[in-house]
DNA sequence: CTGTTAGCGCGTTCAG
DNA sequence: CTGAACGCGCTAACAG
């Protein structure tokens, strides 16, 4: 692997001016710089990013830390954020830290290590050890999806309280009392704030007798399998299901087609967040949409302007807009039979 | 952000001694690494890897180029592989080429500049520019889920001919003839080793007619509904579909229903490979599945393997088996029944 | 057991 | 317009 000395050595100049050809950083006369270039090209040279680094005290990493990039929502948040990164120079590391204050930190301290320009986090719980730490390196950060109060810190999220609140409210006005919430972890942001905004629609009518009705699991899909079973023991059984993301849908779902138990006709349900279309073959609960992709982009955004000095001085605090889809005509009897002739076919014909 | 020789500093001893204690390089008496050990808690001091990794000449990421990270079959790959890499010490960091040779060939310069210690590769094409420009910089590369013939290289994959072939014999002894084949772009392993899957069962069957029914356009959801949009246009229909991915299927899953056509009463339909089922609210499709995580993890075992050279001196070619998962339960009426009623479902009650 | 010297590849500082 | 010297933080190789 030929350095700049070589490439020197070829051009029959100094490393220094290979250095100012590369990054345009002074001047060099165009004979030399054709000469120069030439002998890039002959050895195929590339700059040692870890030397530049090492100069220069940053490497063009940005860290992603998600709960797990196997969530289509992350997912797509990670692409969103890989893109406004790599049109910038700067490459993406990726971590999963499966809701676990341990493994974020281990990442982060290897990610500190690293010397990453920066990282956005999804912090796996609402205190500010993460991210004390991570400043208390000179690195930038930016609090991605979920909430840390009481500290000083860009971020970058949806307003769960407001569309959970929608989804409630939704349910209400379509007579629904007894409504049971299949939430994340007590701790995590995302989950509070989903239950702060169904008590808040809830009491708005009336309602204020709803401990019993909600329930405590992670995002995921065994976790709300087993939240719906539980719910299916209780008597009398809730009449309406609010899934507090994608996964824990898709598990009480399941549960409920155990039980022979149809949604909406046995049980109405809604969700917060959903599959992208490419994947949902037949969207048919009523949701929360969250523009993830749009999430990761200003993340980047944010935190690359941070790096280059362009952002203001102040924290930044960006909330986009989510949007309430309720699949009405999924529901009418026409429809209904479309999509159940569609969603049931297998891969063969009767024999 | 205290560096090597702070510590020392403040523990009274040399850099080295403190670079000993760190690495365990050396023999140091345990009064001094007590000191040592003081100091660098005390200073929060963590090593910066790119000082190391300059001397070492790699520093301890790996790149992952896939197509398109928010597939969850790449998506899952990453998942296996990162938890592979963290558990060894390794960053990963990942690159979205969207089957673009030009965008793979700008993501693998910027890998070799910051002499990431290897690379997972899921390559554009089935031509070996990519590889041999990783390999002249002496980066080891193990190439991921496609193959890259007449090239000597780690390789970790499925087997896209058998699978194919499998599908389609399914199809074939279920009576069908006229199966059309949603395929990938030419030039990618995958989608041509699936035609000639495909291609091979038919020839089994005795048909060699069947260059109509073949269609060729891109692993996406939209050129999935193209050409399935293109297949129901012609007379006499298919009577089955073959797609070749997930998105492709899903695609054509939308167009059959704007069509008002159902699977599998109007139209069979099989698919490569299928959602993780925490995604899937119900798997409908007869599919091939493949072990999208098992091969993250053997590619990146492998690549370790390699840079700590653990592995022996002759290339590897690590080839998963797939499963034919075929749903027949889910065509008996009764069940019909129940998934009509349960995927159906919107958020709602009637009123 | 511990320290000194030297250099990884690059870019800033200061001189030509 | 071009170059020499120095140092970023760390660790082999060689003393002591």
């Amino acid at each position: 692997m030929p350095t700049i000395h070589d490439v020197a050595e070829r051009a029959g100049v100094s490393p220094i001016t290979v250095s100012r050809v590369i990054n345009s950083s002074g001047p060099v006369s165009e004979k030399t710089r054709a000469r120069v270039e030439a002998a890039i090209a002959e050895m195929n040279y590339v700059p040692n990013q870890l030397a530049q680094g090492l100069r220069s005290k940053r490497i063009k990493i940005l860290g992603l830390l998600v709960t797990d990039i196997t969530n289509p929502f992350f997912t797509t948040i990670a692409r969103g954020a890989e893109d406004v990164a790599s049109e910038a120079g700067y490459s993406v590391v990726f971590c999963n830290t499966d809701e676990s204050v341990e493994k974020e930190r281990k990442y982060l301290q290897l990610l500190v290590q690293q010397q990453v320009a920066g990282i956005l986090l999804v912090p796996a719980r609402s205190e500010p050890a993460a991210i004390d730490f991570v400043q208390s390196h000179n690195v930038q950060v930016v609090v991605l999806d979920r909430q840390v109060p009481g500290i000083e810190v860009d971020a970058v999220r949806c307003d769960s309280v407001g569309g959970a609140h929608q989804l409630v409210s939704h349910l209400l006005e379509l007579g629904h009392r007894r409504i049971a919430l299949l939430n994340g972890p007590h701790g995590v942001s995302t989950a509070d704030d989903r239950l702060a905004g169904y008590e808040h629609a809830m009491h708005e009518f009336g309602i204020h007798d709803y401990s019993d009705l909600v329930y405590s699991g992670s995002f995921s899909f065994v976790s709300g399998y087993q939240m719906a079973q539980q719910v299916l023991a209780t008597k009398p059984m809730p009449t309406a299901l609010f899934a507090a993301n994608n996964f824990i849908a898709n598990g009480a779902l399941n549960a409920l087609h155990e039980h022979n138990l149809s949604v909406p006709d046995d049980m109405a349900m809604v969700c917060f967040d959903e599959l992208p279309a490419s994947m949902a073959s037949f969207p048919v609960l009523t949701t929360i949409a969250q523009p993830a992709y749009a999430l990761g982009q200003e993340a980047a955004r944010l935190l690359i302007a941070r790096l280059s000095g362009e952002a203001p001085g102040q924290r930044q605090e960006i909330i986009l807009p989510t949007t309430l889809i309720v699949r009405a005509s999924r529901t009418s009897l026409l429809d209904r039979n479309d999509l159940c002739r569609l969603s049931e076919g297998a891969g063969m014909i009767q024999t």
